[in-house]
DNA sequence: CTTGCCCTTCACGTCGACGTCAAGTTTTAC
DNA sequence: GTAAAACTTGACGTCGACGTGAAGGGCAAG
C-alpha cells in the first residue's frame, strides 16, 4: 500500500492545503490533543496521510457541537476503535444530543417555512400585514419545539 | 381576549422566571432590538403577554444559528407580518443553511451510530481493537459528510 | 424610617476556537 | 551563498452571548 510518495510525510503547511484548515487551527489541534505529529530534528511537524481525514473527523465533530475536550476523549474510541464502556457511553450521550439537536432544528425549519409561506403569499395578495382577522391562529403557531433554556418555573 | 390578570404588564423578573433566561439576557435582547418594552415612570420595563412566546422565538432562533443581527432584520417579518421581498430571500438563505447543516448533522449522527455500533460488537467480542486484518475497509467508512471548512485546494 | 427585594445603568470578565503579529530558525530556490 | 518561503514558539486580540459585580433608585411591609 501508500504508493504515494510522502518521504518521512507532508508539512504543516500541506496539511493545511489538503484539509483546508488554517496552520493555526492545526496546531491548536494539537494543543488539545487531537492530533499528533512526528518532530524532524530541527522541531518541524511531520504528518502522515491519515492526518487528513482525521482532520475532518475532527471538523466534523465540532461541526456536531462537540468541544475539543470531547473529541479529545472520543476520537481513540472513534479513530482507534479503543472502546471501553465508559467510552461507549459518552459517545451515546452526545448522540442523542445530537439527535435532540437535530429535531429542534427541523421544527424551526419547518417554521420558516411555514413563515415564508404565509408571508410570501401575503406579498402576492399585497396585504402587508398578515394580523387581518385570524391573528389568534397564528400566534397559536409562535411555539415551535423544545429549546427551552430553564424550564424552572412555567406554572404559576 | 387577554384575560390573564396582569395589569400594565409583567416586570423583568417575572418574565425571566417564565421563560427560563436570565434579566440579563432580557435587557441584552432589548439592547440587541430583538424586543421592546413600555416604561414605567420610574424606568422599569413592563411587558406585554406575548414577550413570552417572542422570548421563545428569539431562543429558537438562536439554537437555529442565527446572530442576533439576523434576528433583529428578521422578527419584524416573522412576529408581524411584515414582509420585503429583502426580508423573505433574507429568510429562504437563512432556511437554506439550516436545511444544509440539519443533513451535515444526520450524516454525523449515523457516522457515530457506526461507530457505536461497531465498538460494541467489538466489545462483545471482546476484541480490543479492531484494526485485526479488515483496517482498510474501515478507513472508507471514515469520510462522513461535507462541512469542509474551505475547499480552496484539494487536487494536486 | 428602615429592611429587603427588585429594578436601573455602566462596565469589565468569561469562554472557545481560533486570528494575528512578532521574532527567530529551517528548508527551498536560484 | 543569499534571499524567500515555510516553519517554530509565544503571546495578545477577537467575537458573540451573555455573567458578574458595583452603585444607586423605587416600593410594599413592619
Amino acid at each position: 500500500m501508500q504508493n504515494t510518495r510522502k518521504g518521512s510525510g507532508m508539512r504543516i503547511g500541506e496539511l493545511a492545503r489538503r484539509t483546508g484548515v488554517t496552520t493555526r487551527a492545526l496546531r491548536y489541534y494539537e494543543e488539545q490533543n487531537l492530533l499528533t505529529a512526528e518532530r524532524s530534528g530541527s522541531g518541524q511537524r511531520h504528518y502522515a496521510e491519515t492526518a487528513v481525514e482525521r482532520i475532518h473527523l475532527i471538523r466534523q465533530l465540532y461541526a456536531a457541537g462537540l468541544s475539543s475536550k470531547a473529541i479529545a476523549e472520543l476520537t481513540p474510541c472513534v479513530i482507534e476503535g479503543r472502546a471501553t464502556p465508559e467510552l461507549l457511553q459518552r459517545l451515546a450521550v452526545e448522540r442523542n444530543q445530537l439527535d435532540r439537536r437535530i429535531a429542534d432544528l427541523t421544527h424551526t425549519r419547518d417554521r420558516l417555512d411555514s413563515v415564508i409561506d404565509g408571508a410570501s403569499s401575503n406579498l402576492h395578495t399585497g396585504a402587508p400585514c398578515p394580523r387581518d382577522a385570524n391573528a389568534e391562529t397564528r400566534t397559536d403557531s409562535y411555539r415551535l419545539a423544545g429549546t427551552q433554556p430553564r424550564p424552572e418555573a412555567a406554572a404559576g
